[in-house]
DNA sequence: CTGAAAGCGCTTACAG
DNA sequence: CTGAAAGCGCTTACAG
């Protein structure tokens, strides 16, 4: 890549004119800048990013922590995101949380090297050590949550009203009639504590009770095997009317399970997720589920973190809560009062 | 961030000495070498990446073009990406492809301001305009294209052998005993016109006739509305027994439009998709298609790339084709001869 | 064993 | 209108 000072060879003039020429800076001689701006293009030159960061201490670009990239909800935050920096004009290196965990490398090292201006950190499988905690509080520069708290909660938040929302699907469920209402949680994440306490919230407030029996808590929510407990619920004489699921992936291998056990959704059982990823519209019977609108997640978190680099906004501490909304479809029965 | 010439101040030494110490440089005095070492730790130092590139002119850092990341086939590819570049200790940028063809903006001019090693394009929903392959020539830094051939096919290219894969999927299909075999393709993009001639190639092999009006060509691929012909053909007298899709996604849309119109899957229609994406195995009838191996061309893309950018490796053109296979799954019949 | 100097590619305040 | 100089943060060849 061609350099200032090799511009200004060819041009018969210094660096700094070549610089001046190529800012639009108003004293040069219009023939002087021309005549750069001419061989500039001839030659393809670009301004070297990495110059302009050393002075300014600004790199125009941010960090991004990702679990892994086959994760249809991460993916549309992402989408998100990259909307949001691109209008700012920012660049993005992403890193794949799952495996600097595994190889237990310093995630925010390699951030730190690269000057990066800020950081966002999506959602990941498990929460994470408490020496990754550790690591981020003496990160200098800004932090955005996203979907999922850490240890404390110092950092600034962008997710979704997972309680709230939750207690507005199974509300909904009461509604239609459902009595005997079962759940499958994941609670390794701080969504899914919040989806469990969303359950609690809406049975106690119809005054139904909550049975451990029927409240099953899976170890992994990203794999096709189900957990041995919710095959049995599944069984059981006393199965629940309605299985209420952490997320879409799960609330899918809860209704292959039960048609395997020759169950009809939602006839014999009805199922429900949480995502509203596109999969849950394009599977039989289509899922009802609650929609996260997780690129408007995306954006909101950009836009924090950069408001946060420029110093705009308040102080303190933020914590942006996106509604998710209920989708009722297929697979819970439009109404169950027989 | 704290600077060697800031620790230098602490240490009452000079910067180079800090630099040295720092670099395990051995003539160093190991009482200063310990001190160095000690402030580093306390202050939390890290180097500055961006002097390194500006010294050597090696970013350590690559370009990856991504249309959008709510896509699974991506994504897979991406994790494969990540995790040969994080052996290497290279970090990515990544860059939404549709929104830079969206905004008309230079995709590799921001790339080249920031100095990248290389480039790396994923698939894209379209094959891009002229003015896009005009850039990617004058990019002075190694391209290799995954799964998509760009204008000419002078750049490296990762990808699957479509083309054979398609032509043993249906041959396994004839073998099975299918004999009216239809098929909707998508050839907006290269891997569509290779599995479509590896269709026409396998049915010629095996002396079949290839009827225009059961082979469709659809507009769009990852939208849930399927096409009109598509419709016409499933509702017609002379329906194929086995309709083969050029992915995932749109098999998924013709069963639920054939399951609509009362068509029972794999008895009065089976279906195959290509990918083997997650959801494939979710749906059910489970989903016969194709596995591409995603993270493995993924890895293989990054590993040719890294192979470019530090000259290792054949000067010749490189074209890897990643084996694909035919899973045989619920939506197609075990055995058609009736 | 330590330090001053030059240089990577640029910008900007200052001199001419 | 143009250019020499200093400086961003580092490394390295050279001097002491």
């Amino acid at each position: 890549m061609i350099s200032m000072k090799e511009i200004g060879k060819i041009c018969g003039i210094s660096e700094s004119t070549v610089s001046k020429a190529l800012s639009g800076y108003a004293g040069i001689k219009p023939a002087t800048r021309d005549r750069v701006q001419e061989v500039a293009r001839k030659y393809g030159y670009q301004p070297n990013a990495m110059v302009k960061c050393m002075q300014t201490g600004v790199s125009q670009s941010i960090g991004i922590a990702c679990n892994h990239f086959q994760d249809l909800f991460s993916g549309a935050i992402m989408d998100g995101v990259q909307e949001v920096l691109h209008q700012a004009h920012y660049d993005s290196y992403v890193i794949s949380w799952d495996k600097l965990v595994r190889s237990g490398e310093n995630l925010l090292n390699r951030f730190s090297r690269r000057r990066v201006d800020g950081l966002l950190l999506l959602p990941m499988a498990q929460v994470p050590t408490a020496s990754y905690t550790t690591q981020l509080y003496s990160f200098p520069n800004p932090v955005v949550l996203v979907d999922q708290f850490w240890g404390s909660r110092e950092f600034d938040y962008v997710g979704s009203n997972n309680r709230e929302a939750m207690k507005e699907l199974v509300g909904t469920l009461i509604m239609l009639g459902y009595r005997k209402i079962g759940a499958v949680f994941y609670s390794k994440v701080s969504s899914g504590v919040e989806r469990r306490a969303g359950f609690i919230d809406a049975m106690i407030a119809h005054g139904l009770p909550v049975n451990a029996d029927s409240l099953c808590e899976v170890e992994h929510c990203d794999s096709c095997e189900l957990d041995e407990k919710v095959l049995r619920l599944l069984k059981s004489e006393d199965r629940p009317d309605v299985l209420v699921c952490f997320n879409d992936n799960l609330a899918v291998n809860v209704m292959n399970a039960a048609r395997d056990l020759g169950l009809r959704i939602p006839e014999d059982l009805a199922v429900t997720g949480f995502g509203n990823l596109p999969f849950s519209d394009m599977i039989r019977p289509r899922l009802t589920t609650v929609d996260q609108q997780a690129e408007e997640i995306g954006r909101q978190a950009a836009r924090l973190l950069l408001d946060r680099i420029s110093g705009k906004g308040d102080i303190k501490r933020q914590e942006i809560l996106i509604p998710a909304r209920t989708i009722l479809r297929q697979s819970s029965a439009s109404d169950q009062n027989k």
